[in-house]
DNA sequence: TAGGATGGAATTGTTAGACAAGAATGCACG
DNA sequence: CGTGCATTCTTGTCTAACAATTCCATCCTA
């Protein structure tokens, strides 16, 4: 027969694998904001072409992982304030959006539930890039158990640069785990309960929470 | 001097370029549902390299005017029900939470404004590209109003898929354009007096009529 | 005749090398 | 010390080619 399954260990594509690698670098805060990243220094280190280091950095600025001007150097965003306000005014208004259809419904999200364990593993192991991890997965799942193609892909658009900013500030280190546990369940319990309003509303807080925890981890920006 | 002007005529990149020719032609059902683009025929008959070809259809993609899987051929999408009702939630979802917030400050975009009187000449010169095009343009200039980077970059994630549906579906040819100004002008007056939960009610109850006019032109989809 | 397997053709993924054009940096000159 | 110019770096685009995958049609077999 020889089913010698073709090898899909890593990703299947060059490409995304030098993007997903290129990722996880940004978002755990191993390449700093302002860095710049060139094409060919890139290339030259993943012994890749340049075309496809291009490919990887065009995919990174979808995401809003990378800045990217013409005939500029891709570089690593620096969140200021206003900036992370407008993160958070979008995030707010996609999840809302999904914890209220799922309410409606009353179905959580099992990939919700598992997560919001690993949280506490990740907590409880003080790891706290699988926390962030976790958190991201939490949040990534309660919008995908919508079901909406369309609402995934553009929380897509904006939980990369969640990731970021959470990487880069690294301000999970000054959350008490428990907190953010609790908050987590309150919005699943009122999933469960099939109540819209409630689930929106512990939502919104637990989000502008975490915005506020994130602000306050802000270097001042005065000159 | 010799200010001679980089002949910044048309876009500035060729990418630019040829992705902006396939995306009119896409939304203006030019391009039916269901065509299939190859790389090696856009590229001869536009005469780019296919390199170039390549990069606009990775955009096209991202803004959903296309599919793509691996190694097969790029194929303009068939929107079903399902799709659009997914669609049309998703844009609900964001356009709400703008409109939302410009109650909030109860100042009405001027962009908005003017499209409004653009859609009113188009359908008395019975334009309906135009028709479409002011329609798109209108509800653009809602998020844009806002001043979120992200909410728009979300909504365009979307809107190029509206404007696919109505113009290959050519749904607006059934519309009384009075009604949709009509329409349009309550979630302007809302937005002006202030009112938050009107102007979202008077969008929502818009888009919905809008869903219902794009479905009802569906063609039936029994095998 | 119907079904499946095998081959070739078409298409995309990736690489290499090259040239042009725009942007940034430093140096020389006023 | 400031300004203008030239060098250099980086990206945008092209040509050419090979590899890997998918699709389609044909042929063979039952």
């Amino acid at each position: 027969m020889s089913t010698d399954a073709h090898l899909e260990l890593g990703p299947s594509s060059l490409t995304d694998a030098l993007y997903e690698s290129i990722r996880k670098r940004i978002v755990n805060g191993e390449i700093p904001q302002g860095e710049k990243l060139t094409e060919v220094r890139l290339a030259t280190e993943y012994n890749v072409a340049r075309p496809t280091a291009k490919a990887a950095l065009e995919r990174l600025t979808g995401l809003g992982l990378l800045r990217r001007t013409a005939h500029k150097t891709a570089v690593v965003p620096v969140l200021d304030e206003a900036e992370i306000r407008d993160l958070f005014f979008s995030r707010i208004t996609i999840e809302k959006a999904a914890v209220s259809a799922l309410a409606a419904t009353g179905e959580v999200p099992a990939d919700a539930a598992r997560a919001q364990v690993a949280i506490e593993y990740a907590a409880r192991d003080r790891v706290f890039e699988n926390q962030v991890e976790a958190d991201i997965t939490f949040h990534t799942a309660l919008v995908a158990g919508v079901g909406s193609r369309r609402l995934s892909r553009m929380h897509e658009l904006i939980i990369g640069e969640v990731h970021l900013s959470m990487g880069q500030y690294k301000a999970h280190r000054k959350v008490d785990p428990s907190t953010v546990a609790a908050e987590h369940a309150a919005v699943l319990e009122a999933i469960a309960s099939g109540d819209p309003a409630a689930a929106a509303h512990h939502l919104t807080h637990h989000l502008e929470q975490a915005e506020a925890r994130l602000l306050s981890t802000l270097p001042q920006t005065r000159s």
